[in-house]
RNA sequence: GGGGACGUGGUCUAGGCUGGACUAGGACACCGGAUUGUCACUCCGGAGAUCGCGGGUUCAAAUCCCGUCGUCCCCGCCA
């Protein structure tokens, strides 16, 4: 007799004759009569054994097959799908014996250190939560598939084992045994494949691939993790980008979450959201924007605020709201932390029925302060921060506070689902040295108004590249690129690269530029990310099926691991004793 | 590279500041027994830990100190 899923009896079965197999979830052995909740992929539904003593010898998570009969229970259980029937069973066969499990796999909530889960992962993953959220990866990835195929892109598999570019992250090297003393790197993302795919006709691609970075690892990053790679052929203008991603990602939310974007999203210029966020992904599920208030304070008598604006500096404000009720001790810890937050300081005006209390009132006026407050939209009861200094340091402190408040205050609303594009970032910026450097990656299109800048002010320059935020996570990346030889060079020399320097450093790209390249431009999602966000989780490894630990070793496998010195000599490499 | 938190039976943890009656407590799992309507079954009984590892202080260390290993978080890093 066929198996059946356990998962999809119902009432309208009883009666039937069934065979079933899977993992024993739960048992209850009540003597003559023993319960066991049967699990398969599909879900569970509870066996009933009758003067069957082999059921006693059972325990969770052996594997067993069982035929009997669906039958109604007489006290349905409303917690489970099959919660209407029961199968009484008349025939039992254990196909494989479970030893006593290091943690129960019947929780939703872990019961065990990530250490133990990791070491365990096989037994982690039968965990229900780990289950939904492998299948809601599969879903993303079924929703990008079918999707980009509607809209004309197909898929493209590029190489793992590739060149190591000499920019960027640190490369995963791989020793290549047939070119002794020569390595392969595995790729950091398939950047330069996907213009050239581009380029060589092939007008919309995309890809779902793995990459590589051996870098320090955080909640959010493993050393390798997954990308939605896409690139467009005949794209000169980021707008028809974003309604083709915006397409993506609402279809995404609806397959995998059920939930209705609305579309289009807002968009954001760097500046902008530098300005009245402090930051380049600005969290947009709750408001405090940041106020500048430079121009107000300008010629008040408060020597910190007009002393920072005539150095070319700035006065900002964040409005706290509900906030007017903090302590003076806690407001000094608001202080501490600003000046740990590379501000000189940090002034406060509580607004109270009763009127403006500000220690900086009898510098710069009530009148002043109200002004202030209504400029940056804080009324009675709240609370306005105002820091004084360059407008960098203002607007990352500011904006650090912000995201600190709104968490200690609730004003964070869950499954808000705040989705922004921030356009136009710098093209350059200044690196330790102070030389110009990229700030995306050399092949960015400038923005074509700023191209005559280029020259004379080129950090002034705005790039045709852009990122996709969600709730205040980066969750993509992209940009227009540059398709025209002339215009490449340009940004070479700029950034100090010679012809020869560049050849050797991004070579085949440069060449296939020179041969008809149309103007192209793309995106890249942290898959891992985004699917972490959907599942609700606060760590990709809980969205990864065999991640790896802050170390980059994997408990499972014991990788990374020393080899056999047979192995090393037909590289040939050898291992220096430390 | 730097900073922080944690490490106690199979698992999760209490104890740690203030060293001594800690003979290391509890829960879950496990083993034995009872149990015919449970669904986190219940009840009775039992076994299981040199407190990550190494060193030091002390009459005495799970407890204090140093080192080391492992896990987690953050900064740097991640074009």
């Amino acid at each position: 007799m066929k198996r059946e899923a356990c998962g999809s009896l119902r009432g309208k079965d009883a009666g039937r004759r069934v065979t079933l197999a899977g993992w024993v979830h739960r048992l209850r052995d009540l003597g003559g009569l023993t319960f066991v909740d049967l699990r398969d992929a599909s879900g569970i539904v509870q066996l009933v054994f009758r003067d069957l003593p082999a059921a006693r010898k059972l325990s969770r998570e052996d594997v067993i097959r069982i035929q009997g009969s669906v039958a109604r229970r007489e006290a349905p259980n409303p917690d489970l799908p099959t919660g209407e029937v029961e199968v009484v069973v008349e025939r039992l066969e254990v196909l494989s014996r479970s030893k006593p499990l290091p943690f129960p796999v019947d929780a939703d909530e872990p019961r065990a250190s990530e250490e133990t889960r990791l070491r365990f992962r096989f037994l982690d993953l039968r965990r229900e939560k780990m289950q939904r959220n492998l299948r809601l990866r599969h879903k993303v990835s079924l929703a990008i598939r079918n999707y980009l195929n509607g809209q004309g892109f197909i898929e493209v598999e590029t190489p793992y084992l590739t060149r190591s570019t000499p920019e960027g992250a640190r490369d995963f090297l791989v020793p290549a045994r047939l070119e002794p003393g020569k390595f392969y790197a595995l790729p950091q993302s398939p950047q330069l494949f996907k213009q050239t795919l581009v380029i060589s006709g092939v007008e919309r691609y995309f890809q779902i691939v793995r990459c590589f970075r051996d870098e320090d690892l955080r909640a959010d990053r493993q050393p390798e993790f997954t990308q939605l790679d896409l690139e467009m052929g005949f794209l000169e203008d980021p707008d028809e980008l974003f309604s083709v991603i915006e397409g993506l990602v609402a279809h995404i939310f609806r397959e995998a979450i059920g939930v209705e974007l609305d579309v289009p999203f807002p968009r954001i210029p760097y500046a902008e959201a530098m300005l009245r966020y402090g930051t380049d992904k600005p969290d947009l599920r709750f408001g405090m924007e940041i106020a500048d208030l430079s121009d107000l304070f300008r010629d008040c008598d408060f020597r910190v605020f007009t002393g920072a604006v005539a150095e070319g500096g700035v006065v900002r404000a964040l409005p706290v709201p509900g906030a007017a009720g903090k302590s003076r001790s806690e407001l000094k810890k608001l202080e501490e932390r600003a000046k740990g937050l590379s501000l000189g300081g940090l002034a406060w005006a509580k607004f109270t029925p009763e009127g403006v209390n500000s220690p900086i009132a009898k510098f710069t006026s009530e009148e002043l302060l109200r002004k202030a407050a209504e400029e940056a939209g804080a009324g009675k009861g709240d609370l306005l921060l105002l820091a004084a200094g360059p407008a960098e340091a203002a607007a990352e402190a500011l904006g650090t506070l912000r995201l600190e408040l709104a968490h200690e205050l609730g004003l964070i609303r869950e499954n808000a689902w705040a989705l922004a594009w921030i356009t136009d970032f710098p093209l350059f910026k200044l690196d330790e040295e102070g030389r110009i450097a990229s700030e995306h990656h050399p092949f960015t299109s400038p923005h074509p108004d700023d191209i005559p800048l280029l020259e004379t002010e080129p950090l002034k320059v705005r790039a045709r590249s852009y990122d996709l935020v969600i709730d205040g996570v980066e969750i993509a990346s992209g940009s227009i690129r540059i398709h025209r030889r002339d215009l490449q060079e340009r940004i070479f020399n700029l950034l100090g690269l010679s012809e020869q320097e560049a050849r050797k450093k991004f070579g085949f790209l440069l060449r296939a530029l020179e041969y008809g390249a149309p103007p192209h431009g793309g995106i890249a999602f942290g898959l891992d990310r985004l699917v972490m966000m959907l599942a609700g989780e606060s760590s990709i490894r809980e969205v990864i099926a065999f991640p790896k630990t802050a170390s980059g070793t994997c408990l499972l496998t014991g990788a990374p691991a020393e080899v056999d010195p047979g192995q090393l000599a037909e590289l040939p490499l050898e291992v220096k004793p430390d």
